[in-house]
DNA sequence: TTTTATTGATTGACGAGTCAATCAAACGCT
DNA sequence: AGCGTTTGATTGACTCGTCAATCAATAAAA
């Protein structure tokens, strides 16, 4: 069985487990013997390669926040003008695969954990800075306060994307159309 | 020692205790036994009061959505125009009191047990209902679109509240800025 | 034979919840 | 007023379970 080469296919198949026991259980309560399960090898590989719990879950998180880059990054490429590039952020914001349970617990311990972990801080920021900068960039040709407004922007994604995880009622639609139609009437309005 | 009547002044001690501990460790990870050290009494007594860990949390849960709703409330008792009761609800959502770290670390964790606990879903809805409900009744008169605007603007509250809280560096006052301003294009803005 | 993969078993710590026992105030009865 | 009883307050010590992390051992590829 011993094959050389384990090591990528191994640490993937924990990142995946890890992000699906946080789905299931809803909270970062979930135990390495779990994650190992569900990956199907025991604690001890698990411990091998990540070296700890602490890292195991940072991994995940991480592994969120690329996907999501790479989701907005698509976005992008297709858009050609600056209001399809505003446009665009918006609605990877709102993609279906932000909505996955899985997704919406992790999303949300990491802001719990935000508050006890550096390194969970500084992943959230780095999405924040990125969202940020990417709204600003779009924003820069059809707003008159490109910074602010992006900054209103970014916020408004978070809060919506917060409501309509949370209810499990309110689709991701409705939210996607409150946030582009705010994006509109933003770049409308002087002063 | 043991004088009667003891039971409210314990359970207030608990709730007091618990919020200090879920700020001082930013996050839930806290024993009964920190909780009941700290309110000054054994872990056996919190036990017999609330009989158990989680209603220890639910209870501190409550407290802090009690008294966010009587800031709320006492700021709209002072306002009289329309106008002034949707500043009033922005105001007091970036009151000092909700920046203390125990108070976000609460908040954050409210945000991130809600998706396992129905109690604590349940006690984020009804903080969600009553803020969009505030909002609609003060927007009545002022906007072409109350219900749409309410919503907007309750998710850009939690929004920004959510940047200013995890940002050290971005201070409170900004975030109420950028709420206020943004309710004014939105009444505003026709369409 | 060296390196990598892999695990069962174990350790050590911690924490929630329980229990029996203690103490004193209030209560009821005479 | 005096006395027994109930009731609420309180805790130290204990149980039981869980879980992260470690280790020694095995197996196969290089």
């Amino acid at each position: 069985m011993p094959k050389v080469g384990m090591e990528p296919i191994r640490r993937s198949a924990l990142v995946q487990a890890t992000i699906a026991e946080i789905g299931a259980a809803g909270n970062l309560e979930v135990t390495v013997g779990q994650i190992a399960k569900r990956a199907g090898m025991s604690t001890a590989l698990a411990h091998h390669y990540f070296g700890g719990k602490d890292q195991i879950f940072l991994a995940a998180m991480r592994h969120i926040l690329r996907e999501f880059g790479a989701e907005v990054l698509q976005g992008l490429g297709q858009a050609t003008t600056p209001f399809a590039r505003a446009s665009a952020i918006i609605q990877s914001s709102f993609a279906t695969s932000c909505f996955a349970p899985a997704t919406i617990s992790a999303w949300m311990t990491l802001y719990a954990q935000s508050q006890s972990s550096v390194e969970t801080k500084r992943l959230l920021k780095l999405y924040q800075r990125r969202l940020h900068s990417n709204l600003t960039h779009a924003l820069r040709p059809i707003s008159k306060h490109p910074e602010r407004d992006a900054h209103t922007l970014a916020a408004l994604i978070d809060g919506l994307y917060l409501r309509a995880a949370l209810s499990s009622a309110c689709d991701p639609k409705d939210a996607c159309d409150a946030a582009l139609q705010t994006l509109q009437t933003l770049i409308e309005s002087d002063q």
